[in-house]
DNA sequence: ACAACATTGTTTACGTGTGAACAAACTGGC
DNA sequence: GCCAGTTTGTTCACACGTAAACAATGTTGT
C-alpha cells in the first residue's frame, strides 16, 4: 500500500488560520504556475508588471513595500526584468538615490497579452467555491489585511 | 519625504485571490514569529510537533504529504528536531524503507508548554476581524482546500 | 523464483527570498 | 554652510525550500 491513504488527525491545525492560509496559498500558486508556466511568468514578476501598468514611474522601494517584497529581492527581480527588456529604470533628477520604474513597450505588450489568461485564471472560481463564496473570501481577506474592500 | 506615503493603485491585484492569500499568509506568519520567536519555534516545526502529538508513529512521508512539505525538506527538519531531542525516529520491521516519527518525552513537554501560547495566538482574533468573521474566513479556506469544515 | 517496476527516504545542487553592511544621496538643526 | 542622521538601492552571505538523481527496500506479474 503506497503512502497517503491514512487519514491523519489535524487537531488544532485544522483551526489554525496561519496553516489554512499557507495551504491555500500553495494551492493558489500551484494553479498560477500551471496556468502561466508556458509564458515563463512567475507570480512575483506578474505582480510587478501589473503594478507598473497601473502606476507608471513608481519608485522601486515604494513598489516593494506595497507588494511586501524585500528591497534586496526587488533589486534582483527588476534587474532581471530589465535584462528581458520588460522594464525601464530611470533616476529622477529630484532624488538621485531613487529609481523610477516603467514598462517598456515590450513590457506593455506582454502584460496586455497575458491579461486575458489572468482574468480566466482569477475568474474561474476554484472548483470547491461558488462565485459568491469566492467574493466573500476575498472580502474577508481584504479586511484581514486592512485593505479597503 | 520618505517613501510609503504614496497611495498606489493595486488594479487587478486587489481582486486576485492569490495575491490576497500571499499577503495574508505573510501577515499571519509575521504574527507567529513575533509570538514564538522567544521559544525559537518556527511555523513548520510547530506544525510537525502538533501533528506528532495527534498522530504518534506516523510515517515521515505521510506527514510530509499532509503538511504539503516536500520530502527532502522534511528530512532536514526531522533530523534537526531529532538532534534537539524533540523527535524519535524508528524503522518498522514491516517496511524497512520507511521511518515512523514519535515525540520524545521532551518533545511532548515542549508541545504542552507552548500550547497555551498557540491558543492565544490563534484565539486572539486579528484586529480587523470579529470572531464570527474569523470563523467564516477559516470555513471558506477549508472549503477552498476541500477539507471538511 | 525472478525480473521489472514502484516507494521511501536521503543526498546533492540549485533557485528564491532575507538580513546586515555598505556607498551614495538627501534632510534637518545649528 | 556644515555635520549628524536618514533614506535608497545594492551587494554579500546565508537560510529556506525544491528538483533530480540515487540506494535500499517492497511489490507485482509471470
Amino acid at each position: 500500500m503506497p503512502e497517503g491513504d491514512e487519514a491523519l488527525a489535524f487537531g488544532p491545525l485544522a483551526d489554525s488560520l496561519g496553516f489554512l492560509l499557507r495551504l491555500s496559498q500553495l494551492r493558489s500558486f500551484a494553479q498560477f504556475y500551471s496556468d502561466f508556466e508556458s509564458a515563463g511568468m512567475r507570480p512575483g514578476e506578474w505582480s510587478v508588471l501589473l503594478m507598473l501598468a497601473e502606476n507608471p514611474g513608481v519608485r522601486q522601494g515604494v513598489l516593494a513595500k506595497a507588494l511586501r517584497i524585500k528591497r534586496a529581492h526587488m533589486t534582483k527581480m527588476v534587474h532581471g526584468m530589465e535584462a528581458e527588456g520588460l522594464v525601464r529604470r530611470t533616476v529622477p533628477q529630484g532624488d538621485k538615490r531613487s529609481v523610477e520604474l516603467w514598462l517598456t513597450e515590450e513590457g506593455t505588450t506582454r502584460v496586455d497579452a497575458l491579461r486575458p489568461s489572468f482574468v480566466i485564471h482569477e475568474g474561474t472560481s476554484p472548483v470547491p467555491l461558488s462565485d459568491a463564496e469566492a467574493e466573500q473570501l476575498k472580502t474577508l481577506l481584504r479586511r484581514y489585511l486592512k485593505m479597503e474592500s
